[in-house]
DNA sequence: AAAGTCACTTTGTAGCACAAAGTAGCTAGG
DNA sequence: CCTAGCTACTTTGTGCTACAAAGTGACTTT
């Protein structure tokens, strides 16, 4: 059993969670969904990135800047990975 | 959606899971499945006995000391409820 | 009495997470 | 045109925590 401390980190499950259940999300909209401050979900965003889990596109609406972020392959296959693991630890609990 | 810091850390979600599956376990079973140092797994027990997680006996057993573990009661609450937490995020993914 | 075993305890370090405040690009209003 | 305001960061700083490694103590075996 195996635990990817990138994705399993409790903020950033959640940001996984909400981007592979809605697919591109903004960062408002984010933070707002995490109730997080906007350094705090920018940092855990730029690991996201560093790691190669997240797409970002900055684009103007409504003549406002918006930025949307949504998962790449490898994060989505990480993510799934990692829901794996949860579900295997959770079914060996009947053992 | 809130997590339990206490009963998410991977660490101590693989005790939590293991006491939970097995009831009883000695130290050292703990160890070797989980394949950690002695100090790390002490002191993860330690913060889940100062939480009131973890119960404590210490005997003898072929004249060589043993100490076990299980979880109270509201240790078994914790891991519960936690585990009903992933389960709803992962449920979630659907929408 | 010396060595071994189990179960810690102590010590030290490096890595987060998080908050708070500062910054940059762009727009809207006077 | 200039100031205020918005979004989306970036920077800075602090405090916690996991973890490894080494030391300790009670007891047993030889």
């Amino acid at each position: 059993m195996e635990f990817d401390k990138l994705v399993h980190q409790p903020t950033r499950l959640q940001i996984f969670a909400s981007l592979y259940a809605n697919g591109e999300t903004s960062f408002t909209d984010l933070k707002d969904d995490l109730e997080i401050t906007e350094g705090n979900l920018a940092s855990h965003i730029e690991r996201m990135e560093d790691e190669d889990c997240v797409a970002v596109e900055k684009q103007f609406v409504d003549r406002k800047p918006q930025t949307t972020y949504r998962l790449t392959d490898r994060g989505t296959e990480l993510f799934e990975a990692h829901v794996e693991t949860l579900e295997s630890l959770i079914d060996g609990l009947d053992t």
